[in-house]
DNA sequence: TATGAATGAGTTTTCATTCAT
DNA sequence: GATGAATGAAAACTCATTCAT
């Protein structure tokens, strides 16, 4: 078998171990079992735990990225072109779709990697940083498509993503648990909550504590 | 030593051990150590690891509800009576300042517990559920002050509900993160964020795909 | 409450517990707080494990000889004058009674004391030592009423008295185990077992392999 | 060095920790000091110290009764067409004998096994039947060759089993702690012992304490 | 007389990791 | 390319024992 291959194969049980059991409590007896392979062979292909685990974090970040990302620029297509709450809920909905058809690659990013400390985080973090980027060019984007209001700052664009990011996430665990809550429910809902506020927000609505 | 303050010694070791390295990380040594004691006086008081950590839990949840509740009621006053805004602002800016001043506190709530499985996970949920049906009770509120929408249902209320204390969770995280970020200015942004969007939506404005 | 009430208090509860748990998985605590007392008086009653082992030990030994002899030498009576198969069986009936009344204390001597190591094992096979010499000397007043056989050494006598005990313990367990078997019929079963052949043997009647 | 033979080491060293010192007495530690391997390699290849103890009970309780049941049944020789005495005799020659050479065996399965509790005083109970049957058997073939006494039954055989089993571990103990006691003489006695009474009460001699 | 508070030393068990083949 | 054999280091937990009061 080629040696490709089996790291797809050891990759995916250390997925499935990781996001069931977290970092610590996965063992390498146990990932290397449910490969099929032995342990030496995981060490000769993928090094150390910790550098098993990076590879994860990085094959299930990069998945859930493209997916998102070919859910908003269709190859070829008028992506680009569509209008800036269309491809928020074009990505929503890729997302949503994607961790409830991967669980175990979702706990691995959003539980066990944030988790973990120092090397782990940072590997999530930019992955999060990426998915909070492209939400930063949208609402910026339809924020200049809109009468731009000076006094909204890269700062407020940021914390917005930053909400926007932590919601997303946090409907995905909830429509994750909840028996018959869809991606496109769940996109539908984020979409609700957050674009109309937007709207509002850059049509100068502010709220404010003292009024 | 009196008994009742050791404990809360251990426990104020337990937080910071487990808050920073995570529960299967920390080692039953180094919180003992922390703390000034023996590792048998650890167990003598506190039994087991896993007691241990759901004390921490336990302690945490509820000061974090308590200062979250303190905000919104103050004691003898006018709480109830102020609108549902006002409130829920007065909520959040109390959550941001508690997870600000307790990160370790807010680590072991918001990363630790939910990831090590089912005696944690339960018991930060029911904190959540809290936390989840006083918004919950907020947005109901306003609804009902505005003119109903019978097609707004409970469970769109409950992912709502979701979607804000996940954007809160993450706010909070980012302005623990963010050298600058107030928890006035991670609370304003989140009612910015929310509110305007949440009133709109009462208002009867209401995103769809389709258009 | 007396030094002395006390100190009867720990044994009773250190026999219950050594008896079931056995030596070393029996702990100071439990015995402890069985007899109602807390550690630190323990050990100033008892001095230590091992002590508080000792003492139970010799106790338990001291009531089973006493039961035997008791019964054996009915004070003032016309014991000593009973003949011999009269007197091992009352001392058998003895035995069975009170083994079967104090399982516990049976447990320590036959089960516990043996089995860890010197400090204790002397101790009961100073007690068996008594009980076999008593069956000893029995035999030898028996067969000396018989006609002496001079082939029948000391060794001989000491390897039956060995055999008769160990064959008393046995019965004792199996009917400590088995449901409505009484001291009377364990006794019985013996007394037919062992003495009919210890009659035979005095009178000449030896089994040899080559015949 | 291959794992069956690595086993066998260990089993060696087990035995000869849990019969010197007893089940919890003796560490992980030392057994695999004296086995000349590592701790982790004794749990990887027998589990526990439970199961590491139920194993060495296993193979001593086989080796016991392979060599009494060896003895008693040469291959393919007048074996079963012996009379009872002798196959007896031959028995417990064999008994005497194995004891003596292995006695670590013999007081893992003596002393040890039964004393701690049930997962393993179930195993040597088994075995123990197995010899009582095989008595039972002898007795019952010797009865049935002898004028059958109806007033003869079943529970008698059983106590009478009992006794002889409990006869002979006592005299293996006894041997093996008496310099010069050979199995020849512990057999002989207990053949003495034993069979003349036995004998004797086939014959309807019968003891009763009213008479 | 009696105890709440405290611990040093040791237990079983697990795990990531590496040779020799 | 692949594995059976093996281990150093550390984890959770327990226990007999002692002070200070």
């Amino acid at each position: 078998m080629p040696r490709a291959e089996r790291e797809q194969q050891m990759l995916d049980a250390a997925v499935q171990t990781f996001g069931q059991r977290g970092y610590r409590a996965a063992s390498m007896d146990e990932i290397a079992e449910l490969a099929g392979v032995s342990k030496p062979l995981v060490y000769l292909y993928l090094n150390s735990k910790e550098d098993l685990f990076t590879a994860c974090i990085r094959r299930e970040a990069a998945a859930l990225v493209a997916a998102v990302r070919g859910a908003v620029e269709p190859e070829g297509a008028a992506g680009p072109g569509m209008p800036a709450d269309r491809q928020l809920w074009a990505g929503l909905t890729a997302f949503f779709a994607h961790t409830a058809e991967h669980p175990d690659g979702w706990a691995v990013l959003h539980q066990q990697a944030r988790t973990h400390g120092e090397p782990f985080a940072a590997e999530v973090a930019e992955m999060r940083a990426e998915l909070a980027a492209f939400v930063t060019g949208l609402i910026g984007e339809a924020a200049r498509a809109a009468h731009q209001d000076p006094a909204f700052g890269d700062r407020d664009v940021s914390g917005l993503a930053q909400a926007l990011v932590g919601a997303a996430e946090s409907l995905a665990q909830w429509a994750n648990e909840t028996p018959g809550v869809s991606a496109h429910e769940a996109a539908a809902t984020l979409m609700n909550f957050a674009w109309t506020g937007l709207a509002g927000l850059m049509d100068g609505h502010r709220w404010s504590p003292t009024r």
